[in-house]
RNA sequence: GGGUGAUUAGCUCAGCUGGUUAGAGCACCGCCCUUACAAGGCGGGGGUCGUAAGUUCGAAUCUUACAUCACCCA
């Protein structure tokens, strides 16, 4: 084996080989598992999200495939289309094409070209990462298989009156000029103002003041509303008012949605241009009057001055005006949100147009029921109020978009305007029997995203076109995903699923943490804090870094606070941890948490776990170099080490089930970074060493297998390299770890105090340790130690395993009866199974010493004196289990002898 | 305004169906280059568990209020 632990070398070689072998296509079997890839966008590159998410379901696949069922990883990526348009055109805009020369189809073709790019690096990176999928299934949503499913399901939604289209108020983003879904807007807190304008009462001098946030708007208002129980506008009802500047007479109404402790506590209503004012407006039969046009600017329904201008500059302007004829009365400062674009970050605005929409309240209904019943359950399960909360208040769902990169909509027009869904233009002819001399022309939008998405668990297992292979692994076992977007995604998925296959798509629901930077910060390219998974595995040098960071960023100053911020936490660059470290990392920071703050200093300690790893490996290889190894296990000629460390090891599998099912990765990764460490190399790896028995041999080869088994799923590559060196010395018979089973208790030993009996003999040797540093006494410096101990148990292990006792503390034991040593300059270490005396008087500083003891024994009594509180309180006595009782009655013996202990210690130093 | 979650060692986090002297990793301090590993070994210091009240024999854990932070919805 070699030396040093460098995942580089053995990482990509190792990834080929499981494909060469086809490693990760589903076996026969008779259970199943199987899994569904959240796919990626293919926009450009994996980032720390992705690699967190795929090595908590790759750690879930690698062992459910140890466990020999049928594993199907099913992957994949997704259009994103606006995300991907947007990147298509900067990327064409950079390279001086211009994108209005394109036509359509043309558009098109360039972003299929970019697909085959960001699709392929986007696979790459996921390999490297280690995650197991079956590749040889990959899919897209834009491809032919998912593209025809869409369309059916779009024209059956249609046939089931589900889909409709109409005139409605939706999000427009200007920028894109397209409808988004409510979802896809981010409210945003501004410092704004509230303007109070003056309107005219008709037929009278009197004014009303009304409060607004928008005044802009007021070329599209259609009422003035005041609260029913408001007494300070009781006498205009029934009256109308003149909208300043255009002179417009329009009614006053009355509706409790006015808060009267709001502004002036009077409204205008603009129903063409606001949520709150559109349902008012349906509510009141009120005219909607749209004064936008799609980019922006103000139509002619607004006064001539204002014609043409863009809504989000004309603000000041119109003040201004209205001042000049006194209607504008003042502006207090207020606290107002802003809908924001998720993509573009431009003010949204409310706008009527014609869209398509899927009616959703039914299919909440089925939504909700899955999850209430339990067939559906989310872990961790307080996600499902999440959940709950927004399919109970859900809103018919926008559809359509106005852009190129998408799923077509398979509807077509007349000339006059009807609407004909169907597959393609022939079939509509022929199934609405219509003569080729009609002209029809296809709607020219495309689907939401997330429709196609809302398909993924079923389009991509062969819905419809493979039922053997569709009844096997659907549904699937489980969902991992993060809780952003548990209503754009997961709860569409099931809302889809039982509408279409009459069946839930998965039983479960792991939600998981984002991942932040390591100060919580969400990661972004804009602030520059965007750590890339693949420069955490192979490295990076500052330069590079650097370059990665601030290379897509305009802002001079925002590059300066970049440049400062990167040198500041990663002075000399990333050094290379590997895929291993990295995704050992995840698991142990996957706990049930929001937010995973990644650290690069906790990477670098499990970093260093691998590298342990790799030579507690290369230590037993060296060891059994020449040793016939065959796997028959008996306890006859085993030492209470072997049968310890077997007990140990049946633990951490129990541990490794026990976690798996709870979905805690995080008490899954410390578990056994506990055993393999702190027990396992730190003892029972330097017990093996006093004694290279044949047994000894074949117990380190045993143990090494199945701890290599163990820690596979999280970190797969060192244990298969780990494993083939195995292969080559004969150790192991199957010649690949992924496809290799998952071990199970052994139960070697019916002992069941083994474990105590070897605690007590660390605990010998422990004591001793520390009292050797404690007491500054240099490691080379030998001293005498007796020992007697009280314990039977005890007293024969520690006769039996003398040599080992000694090596390991360091001393030479002498093993007593039950008297003092002659000589007087020893000191005494009293525990409650045996006696310690340490001839090193002459060797210390005594005056520090009995400090150090009068400290201890202080904060000892202090715990003696609770313990005592708690024995002496009638109630806790009356009340309190047994079992508790007496471990309060034996913890104090033990501590009144931990103290009696030290006093004898600090006498014997004073004398 | 409504909701959700968080607050435990210098940092990042476990522990919370109430019950040992509250744990881990990293960081820190001391000693040791002992042939698996200095990416290491052996030891050590460090927290009145956000605040206040309550329930209880017993509270980091349960209840209530408050504070601070984060996120979601309006």
């Amino acid at each position: 084996m070699n030396k040093q632990y460098k995942p580089k070398e053995i990482e990509k070689r190792i990834y080929e080989d499981w494909e060469k072998n086809k490693s990760f296509s589903p076996k026969e079997s008779t259970s199943k598992f199987s899994i569904v890839l959240p796919p990626p966008n293919v926009t450009g590159t994996l980032h720390m999200g992705h690699a967190f998410q795929h090595t908590i379901i790759d750690v879930l696949v690698r062992y459910h495939r140890m466990l020999g069922k049928s594993v199907l990883w099913q992957p994949g990526t997704d259009h994103a289309g606006i995300a991907t348009q947007l990147v298509v055109e900067n990327r064409l805009s950079s390279q001086g094409k211009d994108i209005n020369n394109l036509s359509r189809e043309e558009f098109i073709d360039e972003v299929w070209k970019w697909k085959d790019i960001s699709g392929n690096t986007i696979i790459n990176q996921t390999k490297r990462i280690g995650s197991s999928a079956d590749w040889s299934r990959n899919r897209f949503t834009m491809d032919e298989g998912l593209s025809d499913t869409v369309k059916n399901i779009f024209i059956q939604l249609y046939d089931d009156n589900l889909i409709y289209r109409g005139n409605r108020l939706v999000n427009w983003d200007i920028k894109l000029q397209t409808a988004v879904s409510d979802l896809e807007v981010l409210s945003e807190e501004k410092e704004g103002f509230l303007y109070h304008l003056k309107y005219k009462i008709v037929g009278s001098d009197e004014c009303v003041i009304v409060a607004t946030t928008r005044p802009e708007t007021l070329f599209g208002d259609t009422a003035v509303c005041i609260n029913p129980t408001d007494n300070r506008y009781k006498h205009l009802v029934g009256k109308k008012v003149m909208i300043p500047m255009i002179h417009k007479e329009i009614p006053i109404i009355l509706d409790e949605i006015v808060d009267k402790e709001f502004g002036t506590g009077c409204l205008k209503i603009t129903p063409a241009h606001d949520f709150n004012d559109y349902k008012v407006g349906k509510k009141h039969k009120l005219p909607f009057i749209n004064i936008l046009n799609k980019d922006g600017t103000l139509n002619d329904n607004v006064d001539k001055a204002y014609i043409g201008k863009n809504i989000h500059d004309v603000r000041d302007q119109l003040i201004g005006d209205l001042d000049k004829i006194d209607a504008f009365v003042e502006k207090v400062p207020y606290k107002t949100t802003v809908p924001v674009g998720e993509r573009t970050g431009e003010i949204i605005e409310p706008l009527l147009t014609n869209q398509w929409f899927m009616n959703m309240k039914d299919l909440a209904n089925d939504g909700i029921e899955v999850v209430k019943n339990g067939k559906v359950t989310f872990v961790p399960d307080h996600w499902e109020k999440i959940y709950f909360n927004w399919l109970e208040n859900i809103e018919d769902w926008c559809i359509s978009r106005q852009i190129m990169w998408g799923h077509r909509i398979p509807a077509w027009y007349d000339h006059k305007g009807n609407i004909y869904v169907g597959e393609s233009e022939e079939s509509i002819r022929k199934k609405y029997d219509l003569s080729n001399n009609i002209e029809l022309n296809q709607d020219i939008d495309v689907l939401d995203t997330w429709f196609s998405s809302a398909l993924w668990p079923f389009s991509t297992l062969d819905w419809k076109k493979n039922d053997a292979f569709f009844e096997k692994y659907y549904p699937t076992n489980l969902l991992v995903t993060g809780f952003d977007i548990i209503f754009f995604w997961v709860a569409r998925m099931i809302m889809m699923s039982i509408k279409f296959t009459n069946n839930i798509p998965f039983n479960k629901i792991y939600i998981h943490g984002l991942v932040r930077d390591a100060e919580g910060k969400k990661m972004s390219k804009s602030i520059g804090n965007v750590i890339d998974p693949l420069d955490v595995i192979d490295g990076i040098t500052l330069d590079d870094l650097l370059e990665k960071r601030t290379g897509s960023l305009i802002s001079e100053k925002q590059k300066t606070n970049v440049i400062k911020k990167t040198k500041k936490e990663f002075p000399n660059g990333i050094k290379e941890f590997g895929a291993d470290a990295l995704r050992f990392n995840f698991c142990a920071m996957a706990s049930t948490g929001r937010d995973i703050n990644f650290d690069l200093k906790r990477i670098e300690g499990y970093r260093n776990f691998c590298n342990k790893l790799w030579n507690a490996s290369r230590f037993i290889m060296l060891t059994c170099n020449d040793y016939h190894y065959e796997e028959n296990l008996t306890t006859t000629d085993a030492t209470i080490f072997d049968k310890w460390i077997m007990y140990k090891l049946d633990y951490v599998i129990s541990d490794f089930k026990k976690y798996s099912s709870t979905y805690r990765f995080d008490l899954m990764a410390n578990s056994i970074y506990e055993f393999v460490w702190n027990e396992y190399c730190d003892w029972y790896l330097e017990i093996a060493k006093n004694n290279t028995s044949d047994t000894t041999k074949k117990f380190l080869i045993y143990s090494l297998i199945r701890i290599l088994k163990i820690c596979h799923p999280i970190i797969p590559f060192i244990t298969e390299e780990i494993w083939s060196e195995l292969s080559r010395n004969d150790f192991v018979s199957e010649d690949s770890l992924t496809n290799s089973s998952f071990p199970s208790q052994v139960r070697i030993s019916k002992e069941n105090d083994i474990d105590n009996r070897v605690t007590d003999i660390k605990e010998v040797i422990k004591k001793i340790r520390k009292t050797r540093t404690e007491l500054g006494i240099h490691p080379k410096n030998n001293f005498k130690v007796e020992i007697v101990i009280s314990n039977r148990v005890l007293a024969g292990d520690v006769l039996d395993n003398i040599m080992l006792v000694n090596s390991l503390s360091g001393i030479e034991l002498t093993i007593m009866d039950e008297e003092e040593p002659e000589s007087n300059d020893f000191i005494q270490l009293i525990d409650s199974k045996f006696t310690l005396y340490l001839h090193i008087k002459n060797m210390i500083n005594i005056k520090n010493e009995i400090n150090k003891i009068e400290n201890n024994i202080l904060h000892l009594e202090s715990v003696l004196k609770k313990i005592d509180t708690k024995l002496n309180n009638k109630s806790f006595i009356e009340k309190a289990p047994s079992e508790i009782i007496n471990q309060n009655i034996s913890n104090r013996e033990k501590i009144s002898n931990e103290i009696l202990s030290l006093e004898n210690l600090k006498s014997n130093l004073s004398n």
